[in-house]
DNA sequence: CGCGCGATTGAGTAATTTCAAATCTAGTGG
DNA sequence: CCACTAGATTTGAAATTACTCAATCGCGCG
């Protein structure tokens, strides 16, 4: 499948548009071809685009001032990845954004998506109700985080994505967890 | 300032209006005025509204099998407040919302929100970016969560609201933070 | 006055961290 | 095919931190 088919699939899941309408919105994205280890938005980087994930498994994280990552979001295929913060506010970017795999994007200007929303309230819908979605999941994770120990996180986060689990390294799971990468490896080697 | 006044205000904060189009929209809400320990939202209901504060102060929170209290939001005035969760998929209500002092609120629908957002795009627009925000926000806090001890995160939190401080009782801010009470208490009293 | 709720304090326990060292593994070049 | 290296993972032990449980304190209100 391709990334016109994929993205007009993940769109349609939520909002009924015309074929010209699908294609109007994939005319405004810009198809990218990424290495593992490449980065797409960097602490300090001006923001001005988000990413929609068509293959392969992006991470957005944050580092502290002791060098410590905190992964944000493993951006899996479909999801959407950025620097909110930065890209809605004009402010430099805190947090990164790069390639656990090779990865195939679809970048998105703020500017764009804006011209879409404004032409097609159907395409506003969508964003309104993608933002929703990441919202609930948010919550639902830091509901997780004082609610459930280690352990239970974990299983939480491989049930919803299996394939993480020989996919990305240990430590970056135990980044996203919260944990240290010890105290991850101890879970299932006591 | 009257409700429709405060509302008229916070939305005018984002997008431009008639005076006509805000009457039009204040007209969607109902104002509720309650009093303090009253729930809008209890575990188990079906939920179909969200709730604009204008006076007062409302927590939302999970109450996990152990009885244990997590605070996700102190709705202050101009915050909104739901279990977006539940308001969103349908599914009956996993939290809680009610007053921790007397409050006035306005309620909107689901499909009274929907009936606008159709009606005039820029109301679309402005939920759009009240989402946005409200993300913004938790990942923000979700971050704090993994980078920061308690003794910051409190400070962050009165910075925000120094009005929490002696508005609700320290038991709810430790409920809030993820500690139990009494390692809240013991960072001020070492 | 005394009740009740919230806040504080103490002591022991459990979980996680840090630091250091050992082990494992995949990929590279000879 | 093997040796080597860099990165990742595991393991150990000590130190830290927060938790629980229990008891006490303080204060506002009937």
């Amino acid at each position: 499948m391709n990334g016109a088919d994929i993205l007009q699939a993940h769109i349609a899941k939520m909002v009924a548009l015309t074929p010209e309408q699908h294609a109007a919105i994939f005319d405004r994205f810009t198809p990218l071809s990424l290495k593992k280890g490449q980065s797409l938005i960097h602490e300090g980087d001006r923001v001005d685009s988000e990413y929609f994930v068509l293959e392969g498994c992006l991470k957005s994280y944050f580092v502290n001032d002791e060098a410590k990552m905190f992964i944000l979001q493993f951006a899996m295929p479909t999801w959407w990845a950025s620097d909110y913060q930065a890209l809605y506010s004009g402010q430099r970017a805190t947090i990164t954004v790069d390639c656990i795999t090779n990865a195939e994007v679809l970048k998105l200007s703020n500017a764009d998506r804006e011209a879409l929303c404004a032409a097609i309230p159907a395409v506003a819908h969508f964003f309104r109700w993608r933002t929703n979605r990441g919202y609930v999941a948010l919550q639902k994770r830091l509901l997780s985080f004082m609610n459930n120990d280690v352990k239970i996180r974990y299983e939480e986060l491989l049930q919803q994505y299996p394939e993480l689990y020989n996919l990305v390294p240990k430590q970056l799971i135990a980044a996203y967890l919260g944990v240290s990468r010890e105290t991850l490896s101890r879970l299932y080697h006591p």
